[in-house]
DNA sequence: CAAGGCTCCTGATAGC
DNA sequence: TGCTATCAGGAGCCTT
């Protein structure tokens, strides 16, 4: 599942590969995978033909591509946004590859050279075009300013984070995940961050310490660096590499998917929590719940 | 308004 | 063999 440190290592793949071409045409656009575009797959297509793409943005877990207005009077200024869902992925391909089963759009650059194709199994992610507003030094698009910085951004501020979790009445794993309070946390980090920070995510915000968040926010950065230095060191080596997979961190996992393997730390089997149609895996040793365990 | 739950989707896998 | 049930889950949207 893509979270920041894999749309991170696209993104970095994109802006080499596909920085500054222009656009020529895009064609094979799935319909559900512009459901959020208010104009549907041809006016995506129709905006897009002639535009040129300017550099590759991330927050949390979205993409953006500014676009160079064809217009240098037009007071908007359009991008791209990208988000992978679940199993999505960008590829940068040759022109003349075969479409795969979940092609789900393609993009044709004026160069000829390779073309970018979004490529979606599960279908949750998508593609849509939006206006860019100011929101700091670096424009973001009006319909995801509501996504938090994330904690690898330079302006993300620790200490109010720290101080808004404390003032909520939730769990600190369903705070992770609010992308509106900080972006880039998925389902699998989060475990990984609580494991090493030693808390379990069942534990009220409220009753955390600063020095708990503190430990907490810095393992997050552990983990999303790790992973960072294990898939971001050869994107532009090889087109492939351009996508939306995670498999190459799957060694260093410690609690996500750990289940009934030992704890790194102490030895006790792990265990997983079903919440929400999902899973948590955490050490029932290191990770004291709040109250009394549940059965896993 | 905050919190939490529902839902979209497809392919792999397990169980009968 | 072939069917059904289960699981994976980001985030918009809806209800409470």
């Amino acid at each position: 599942m893509p979270e920041l440190p894999e749309v991170e290592t696209v993104r970095a793949g994109l802006q080499r590969w596909v920085a500054g071409r222009r656009i020529a045409a895009v064609e094979d656009v799935h319909a559900r995978a512009v459901r959020r575009h208010p104009g549907g797959a041809s006016d995506l297509a129709a905006q897009l033909a002639g535009r040129s793409i300017e550099s590759v943005q991330r927050r949390g877990k979205y993409l953006w591509l500014p676009l160079g207005a064809p217009d240098a009077l037009a007071a908007a200024r359009p991008a791209l946004i990208a988000h992978l869902g679940m199993s999505g992925q960008l590829l940068v391909l040759p022109a003349d590859t075969p479409p795969g089963p979940h092609l789900r759009a393609r993009i044709r650059f004026a160069d000829g050279g390779p073309e970018l194709r979004f490529v979606d199994q599960r279908t949750f992610g998508g593609l849509r075009l939006d206006d860019l507003t100011d929101d700091g030094p670096t424009p973001v698009p009006v319909s995801i300013a509501h996504i938090a910085r994330d904690p690898l951004d330079p302006l993300f501020d620790d200490a109010r984070w720290i101080a808004a979790v404390r003032r909520r009445h939730t769990t600190i794993k369903r705070a992770l995940l609010d992308q509106s309070s900080i972006s880039g946390v998925g389902n699998i980090y989060a475990d990984e961050a609580l494991w090493r920070a030693r808390l379990h995510g069942d534990r009220p915000t409220a009753g955390l310490t600063r020095a708990q968040l503190v430990e907490l926010l810095a393992a997050i950065r552990e983990v999303f660096a790790a992973a960072l230095l294990a898939g971001g060191t050869s994107f532009d080596a090889l087109y492939v590499n351009v996508n939306g997979q995670s498999g190459y961190f799957d060694r260093s996992l410690n609690a996500y998917g750990q289940l009934d393997r030992p704890c790194a730390r102490c030895g006790t089997s792990i265990r997983r929590l079903k919440w929400m149609n999902r899973s948590s895996y955490y050490c029932p040793s290191c990770q004291r719940p709040p109250r009394a365990p549940r059965a896993s």
